[in-house]
DNA sequence: TTGTAAGCGTTATCAA
DNA sequence: TTGATAACGCTTACAA
């Protein structure tokens, strides 16, 4: 069944249906109810891949995800869809992995023009390859800092994020805080030990290289890295992780330990995801706009979708820092 | 760049380039390379949409899931992804919030030919639907029991996996047992509500409905569900939930009511995702094989898309119930 | 081993 | 307002 079919059916041309289907007004009344009726009753649907390369479009963008075990993702990408649903636009999901190959894999529907645009996460590319793409085809970065001239992005300032949360700790006391980053390098994960590094040298404490620890996505990597720096022999009395399912791992390391959150040892966590209001006691966090980031990045796609040449942006949002039981309160 | 600039700056054919790019045999050793040696200098790329329109084919499955916020999914998808690349498919995932519309909209792809398959959990529609879909096009479930004729599925047997938590439950002494079950009304909460019931009667306790209660996926209503549960008049000693997020927020409920897992009341989460594992004190989950289940709905829409008449099957994979913190232990 | 040409299902141009 | 037809980029009979 197809758009031939239909017209035959309608006793009229190819031309004529395909302007029915896409709404052109250069169609008499008759004419398109003749035509519609037949498309109900056959139940006819367009063929895509017919279309899209005729147009040499596809109305859809890919969201390349490194994982999805991070809730903090399911809200980022909720922006996007609504966005992107708006616009008449579908979404595709795919997880690399963090695997490079995996990912030029995915972004291969991009130069073979299977979509029109790709929303990433934390690549796992070279920057250099990165912006040569994004220079050629439509492509911008969520939640990370972008390094090339042709790659629009949007994110929290990682930097004053940490900086926050680590002058927190110092306010209510701490002088030994540790912080558990991640372990891929990436912009966000550089930033953020920035922010830690400048808010202890603000306060004149002197940077301890074993309290700066690294760990994959996980929680029981969060408590493994707990259990090594409780077993320091100068243990830290406040961790600062970079994101909340470590800082449940090393929460839990804590408790088993016997130790109070909050009382004997405190933990800020990042993503603001429900893990972190989940766990017991509930973990303090610095969030992050997810759903905004993931509308914004949408908008940024869609400029580039409709010119390459377009202006390349930076999009920064603010994050905040929330407080739960795993600190303790700022006595004033 | 297309196939025929290829051509032209190969001093060759269409036809020939085209088979060079499919590897078919019939080029000769230097033709071959010629043409290599061009498309690498050129960084061409084939158009996926002018293949597809040709071979009425994509390699492209689909995987429909209804929210990313469980970890399940991605052990399944996992499997997915991993038989799908071996059999060179790319997997593209697209998430419905469990919104019939959205669903339905994601399954066109289907139909206007922009995937070969489909792979779907929990759907929102209707089964008759899904039936008449999936005898026109590749559809199979996963996670749950299907009723069609045509649609393939894999998934646990949900009666014997709540069927034996409960049994545990009531083996280590418990007689007030109550069930926080999903709310969707799906035919895999349907039936651990069949294994709660079944366990129950074995053993000749009445069943009481104040025990069976409903909730979304999301931590904080298993929390007020817990509420309620803990401020009837005879308060269950032990929970079991249908999600291991449902399960923690019953557990933090509990907790922050000072009684103590294990001992004071009991809890057996599903899934066995690594919230249950991460939560302090761990907690006991029927785990389901996701990584497995996912590589076997691989295979089933394969057969599907190889041929849309081959045999509707089911294949049911063993759960296993993992016993943390959370429940008392069996005194033999 | 190579090339010509038809055809996949659309949309868009042009003429009527 | 309508219709005939070229074109999108590719694969594949069929012919050479």
């Amino acid at each position: 069944m197809n758009i031939k079919d239909i017209a035959t059916l309608a006793e009229t041309s190819v031309a004529t249906v395909s302007r029915v289907i896409n709404n052109d007004p250069r169609v008499s009344i008759e004419t398109r109810d003749r035509v519609l009726e037949i498309i109900q009753n056959t139940g006819y649907i367009p063929n895509n891949t017919g279309r899209n390369l005729r147009t040499q479009k596809t109305n859809k963008i890919l969201v390349l995800l490194p994982t999805i075990k991070n809730p903090y993702y399911a809200k980022v990408l909720e922006g996007v869809e609504h966005r992107a649903a708006y616009n008449d636009f579908d979404t595709i999901v795919s997880i690399t992995h963090r695997d490079p190959e995996i990912e030029r894999k995915y972004l291969k529907l991009l130069s073979s023009k299977q979509v029109d645009g790709v929303i990433s996460f934390t690549s796992a590319l070279p920057d250099k390859e990165l912006d040569e793409l994004a220079a050629k085809f439509p492509y911008v970065q969520c939640g990370s800092h972008a390094y090339g001239e042709n790659i629009s992005f949007t994110c929290i300032d990682n930097i004053k994020a940490a900086h926050e949360a680590i002058s927190y700790l110092i306010r209510v006391g701490h002088k030994n805080i540790a912080f558990i980053n991640g372990q891929f390098n990436r912009a966000y994960e550089i930033e953020r030990e920035k922010g830690y590094r400048l808010a202890l040298e603000e306060n004149s404490i002197p940077i301890r290289t074993e309290y700066l620890t690294f760990c994959d996505y996980n929680y029981s990597e969060g408590y493994d890295c707990c259990k090594t720096l409780l077993s320091l022999k100068k243990p830290p009395t406040a961790i600062f992780t970079s994101y909340d399912q470590t800082a449940a791992g090393a929460a839990k390391y804590a408790l088993e330990s016997g130790l109070k959150l909050g009382q004997d040892l405190d933990i800020i966590g990042f993503d603001g995801t429900f893990i972190a209001e989940m766990f017991h006691p509930s973990l303090s966090s610095v969030s992050q706009p997810g759903y905004e980031l993931g509308g914004i990045s949408f908008e940024l796609i869609n400029e580039k979708i409709k010119d390459i040449h377009s202006l390349t942006k930076q999009v920064i949002l603010p994050s905040k820092l929330i407080l739960r039981e795993s600190t303790r309160k700022l006595t004033t």
